[in-house]
DNA sequence: TTGAAAGCGATACCAG
DNA sequence: CTGGTATCGCTTTCAA
């Protein structure tokens, strides 16, 4: 049809209009400082040749690169995936494209991610988690690039970081269980050596329980990666202690669910004997039976929040400041107070 | 206020290494071109000023961009995660980056996405679904930029797709419903209107339904948005029929979910009661209780062989050959031969 | 309003 | 093995 070898490009556009690079880029770029009719032959042209200038020229010319990085652990988490999207439209709309990539729970493959994405010029990054190697830090640093932490808050001021407070949100969790008159709870959670959200729900678990003075037992905690059924056949473990515990926490909403379903397997009744608090108030746990109690994290707000700030860190060249957006404990029906009719289950 | 700091690149390491910038490029890319006195100064200089060298030029110089784009509707739905995962670890070998986006089910944000991807001269795009524009087909093919169509399976023979067969995989489970006696089959489907996927097993149960001679009633079916929540009042609907089905038939697992969550709900026993098939086979699916029927997607296995015939693409100039990867119904609790007690539910 | 030309930062070819 | 240099496609002064 068209051009078969040689693809257009502003020169040959040029060429044919009759008018200079300048002007073709000046018809695209800033139309009004052409005129009209300049502009209009340039952009006919345009259309006929369905020409798309190369951004890659572009960004190279005028020292832009119009993308922002994002580094996930997974998106197979549809927590993951929300804040995602909330960052993408974000970013839309004020023009970035994202790059979104998945270190899969792998600071080998985070380190390689985040020099690919420095290769690439981003003009920021969001990362998930803080505790990674200080040097990844000090190169993002060293090419000005922008970053923020999210999904935890960072511990160094250096660092900033826009999250909820993990360790606050799985003491609330915690507490309320103990309210409830729970005093055996288990704990399903990630694995805590690669995680630092893992690790900071698993601390606040732990500082509860010394708080309320009730000893803890490792019997019933379980570190599990991310998938349903590893959490079922963990709860499955749990739940068949000599002495099981009356309640669970599981920092993770797949993880809850996991739970959930291995003690309807269990004839095990939710919560009239066990009661169950999940993390992250996904949509499914909602519509489930019973329904979840939760914590709500504000996955969406965080996303939008860190979009704005490495915008604004990018136009100015403002610092970004660190924020914590509240989490809430959301109570359903997963949850009871607990009967101290001892033996009696089933 | 431009001009901060003067960025370290290959000229200014030249200068210091007291060599070319060619050779510094070598030492970077071929360093066994290089010997070896020269080439350790130069990566004792990379190392020490954190030398990254800027990916844009390299790929503008090489006219390479080791970008590969990826349009999804959704990343919400664990499915399309799944499939995003394999591409990525696929081509995370091979060398390219991926290019996520998410073009949430709206064809207008499609249409600027793949215009973005063009600008940004991407070696390959995947496509979801093959139902749009033909102009935009034939803007990728204006740039010579190789596509594969995944999750449908086109039509036209000038569209590569590498898919499995919607139309096949609904109809073996409408088939699979009626061979156990169901008659009065529901459906609950994404909306035909803006999802071709949607629309063909739509279309696929409604023509099982015809090739059975079981007249097919509108008032069974509900198309929905992708979210739980909708999935279960859709079956709190079509279960409250003054003639309610005995079987549903959910095109989505999350929507299979939702049904069987809004079944418990209204005590109606899965499968006693009503039988229920889903598709994509989520993980979830087969934890939850009872453990539901469901089409297996491939979703894994397209995803890598829709980035390998990219990669595949790009390196040869080789058209890429259409796919239809098989699916497979897998038949679980919730799926049970109709029982010819009339009215004695519950 | 338009054009000429200098980059942007690396690559790769061709000489030496 | 190394160096000089044209080149990729566009943006952006600076003059005209």
């Amino acid at each position: 049809m068209k051009k078969p070898e040689k693809s257009v490009n502003v020169r040959s556009l040029a060429k044919k209009a009759g008018v200079s690079v300048a002007t073709v880029s000046r018809a695209l770029r800033q139309p009004d400082t052409v005129a009209p009719h300049t502009r209009e032959k340039i952009l006919r042209l345009v259309e006929k040749y369905r020409f798309v200038p190369d951004g890659r020229a572009a960004n190279f010319s005028s020292q832009r690169t119009g993308l922002v990085g994002l580094i996930v652990p997974t998106i197979s988490n549809s927590i993951y995936a929300e804040f995602t999207e909330a960052i993408q439209s974000r970013l839309q709309a004020a023009g970035p494209s994202l790059l979104i990539v998945n270190a899969n729970y792998s600071a080998e493959i985070e380190r390689d991610i985040i020099r690919k994405l420095i290769e690439s010029r981003v003009e920021g990054v969001i990362l998930t988690g803080y505790r990674r190697d200080a040097s990844l830090y000090q190169l993002l640093e060293h090419y000005r690039i922008p970053f923020v932490v999210t999904w935890a808050i960072s511990p160094k001021r250096s660092i900033p970081s826009i999250s909820f407070d993990n360790h606050a949100a799985a003491a609330e969790a915690t507490e309320m269980l103990i309210k409830l008159g729970h005093r055996r709870i288990g704990l399903i959670c990630g694995v805590a050596a690669i995680n630092d959200r893992a690790s900071m729900r698993l601390e606040a678990y732990q500082s509860v329980l010394e708080k309320h003075r009730i000893t803890f037992d490792e019997t019933l905690v379980s570190q599990q990666p991310f998938e349903i059924e590893a959490a079922a056949e963990a709860a499955t473990r749990l739940m068949s202690n000599p002495k099981p515990p009356t309640a669970l926490f599981c920092a993770n909403d797949i993880q809850a669910l996991g739970a959930l379903f291995a003690c309807q397997r269990m004839k095990i009744r939710v919560p009239e004997d066990v009661s169950i608090i999940g993390f992250d108030d996904l949509p499914i746990v909602r519509t489930a039976n019973p329904a979840l109690s939760s914590v709500h994290v504000p996955a969406r707000q965080m996303g939008n929040a860190a979009a704005d700030a490495l915008i604004a860190a990018a136009r100015q060249q403002t610092p970004i400041k660190s924020q914590i957006i509240p989490t809430e404990l959301i109570m359903r029906a997963s949850t009871a107070p607990l009967k101290h009719s001892k033996g009696t289950r089933r």
